[in-house]
DNA sequence: ATGAAAGCGCTAACAG
DNA sequence: CTGTTAGCGCTTTCAT
């Protein structure tokens, strides 16, 4: 299985090479029996095009970069990787993700990647970018699209849920289970350019405020960024703690993610706050964690993000005028089993 | 950020071409007030080497391609692929995910992408392949490395746990419970060519033996290969109907992974099988849902295995020699809440 | 230490 | 419908 070149192939059919070229890329103005002969050649050879030297004489590469930060392993960046894969794999492009691990990685990315023709689109996924890379976004000339973008400005095409808005749902169950006091919790630890945080925090505070919680009946619960703690669980007791002793006495919790929300509701389990009889907990996500313990929680399907965003890149590949190039996919609620009317009053 | 070539630098630095080549790479022999010049031009020209144009001028793709099967976002697949990023990337290369999820697939990977010169080593998780497909890598010119294959045939290097071995620490904390017969129960559904289900089932069964049990005190619950189950669930609960219903009446069941063992414990819950006073479980993997259930499993770390057949692709394709071509990564039982001494007998 | 020149394997006009 | 001719952007001898 050496090297076979494509002028192998065009001595063996006895054609030209351009004929093997155009033969076995399916392009029309081939005889039939010709493009057989070269088909034929080509497998007896195991012949297969190199992509380098295809993408330096064509200039399109058939490669899409995914930029994500932190790790591919979590449950959101490998569904929506693998959305993005099924949709473009199947049309002949390479996916290779780009795992930021902090400013300097990014910085790097935007210095080097974008520049040269190694990828024919770019994907983003969850990216808080500062006005500078999204300027340098702009600047470049292959389509770029965002997947949970915070916003839409800097991007071709983006695909995202709606963060703010998903945040309604559980935050007025809550509310129709009598809930008269709520807390929102973020993840402890988080990488420094995700977005989802901020916004999702704010749509719960919004949702609250809408059906009447006073603010001192809207707790929340930041992230820690400092790395003080000993081990998760310390943060998980301390957030256990806050919420225990709060003054406002939460009862309805919303967490950011099922992740939190599974080690919360262990934690408070475990120092004697029953779940759901003494606090109800939302979780965001439905991963696989979720239906483990019952978590009531809000689904959304990151595979079909990554689906919706890798469309939309190949849309925009082929120079296609997008109708929709800014799309919401829907999240849900689950109703499970952390979640129950509110406690009687004291 | 249009596309800069290397003449553009060279141009603007003042030098020839190749002297920006030289410099860009760190190579030797040049001047470093030369070099100093070059660099600041590619940084102000925003200059990045395309990798089509490397690549075919030097015969290296800087890019390694995985093989894995189903899907990219399983637990073990999307760690051990993370793993292998870590231990690439940082060294300049391009890690590509191919995912096959059929044989037709598999086939059409090995017709094409080794051929050519498309990537500078391929790895290949988990595969089961026949002969002829070995023999296909064996006929690879780039260096193949494998990530819990069953076996080393075919491969210039893996990295794998020993499932064999594996099986033994978890039986053999169910022999000194006390439990007088046994079950292993395989996953449901798996993909065809994925090996470590039947592995893992015969070390069961051989540790089992080895410390005495009779065959009928062994019992193993295959997979369904059909896809006739209405559910997912509707499979769990015939397996545990098949566990209870068993006339070898096992107290003590050893799950292929934690994804099974939770759904099973929890079906069994359902049914009113107490676990682990009537019945004792055993998981495989110690993925993220195993502590939420406090479920004893055995751990296993495909980061780590990832790495591993990173850092063996990189030798390789180095052209060094592997002092341990084919190492095996530890495995260790980890000890929780879902095993405990037999029950009484009847 | 640097430059000139010859490709790497393929695609893309342009002829015919 | 098919062949010829130029490169794509870089690396790599081989000179100097």
């Amino acid at each position: 299985m050496a090297r076979t070149t494509i002028s192998e192939v065009a001595k063996a059919a006895g054609v030209s090479v351009s004929t093997v070229s155009r033969a076995l890329r399916g392009l029309d103005k081939v005889n039939p029996s010709t493009r057989k002969r070269v088909e034929d050649a080509a497998e007896k050879l195991h012949f297969s095009f190199s992509k380098s030297a295809s993408s330096l004489a064509s200039g399109k590469t058939m490669r899409v970069g995914v930029l994500l930060a932190d790790r591919i392993s979590g449950w959101f960046n490998s569904h929506a990787f693998e959305g993005v894969y099924e949709s473009l794999s199947v049309h002949g492009y390479d996916v290779i993700p780009y795992v930021i691990w902090g400013e300097d990685s990014l910085d790097n990315f935007f210095q080097t990647l974008p520049g040269n023709q190694n990828v024919d689109a770019v994907i983003v996924f969850s990216f808080d970018l500062d006005d500078a890379k999204k300027q340098v976004l702009k600047e470049l000339t292959v389509p770029v699209v965002g997947l949970n973008t915070p916003s839409d400005d800097g991007y071709d095409a983006t695909a995202r849920i709606d963060d703010d808005a998903a945040m309604y749902a559980p935050v007025r169950l809550l509310h129709s289970l009598g809930h008269e006091s709520l807390a929102y919790v973020e993840q402890p630890e988080t990488s420094p350019f995700l977005s989802s945080s901020r916004i999702r925090s704010q749509g719960f505070v919004s949702a609250a405020r809408e059906l009447g919680y006073a603010d001192d009946k809207i707790m929340t619960i930041p992230a820690i960024v400092y790395t003080g703690m000993r081990s998760q669980m310390d943060a998980y007791s301390g957030i256990a703690a806050q919420l225990v002793g709060s003054p406002s006495r939460p009862t309805g919790v919303c967490v950011e993610n099922d992740k939190v929300a599974v080690a919360l509701v262990r934690e408070l389990v475990r120092v004697g706050v029953r779940v759901p009889e003494d606090m109800s907990v939302i979780g965001f996500d439905d991963d696989s964690r979720a239906p483990i313990l019952d978590l009531t929680t809000v689904h959304q399907d990151p595979t079909e993000l990554g689906r919706a965003a890798g469309n939309k890149a190949l849309a925009l590949m082929r120079g296609e005028q997008l109708a929709d190039p800014y799309s919401v996919v829907p999240t849900s609620l689950v109703l499970r089993d952390t979640t129950g009317t509110a406690p009687a009053n004291e």
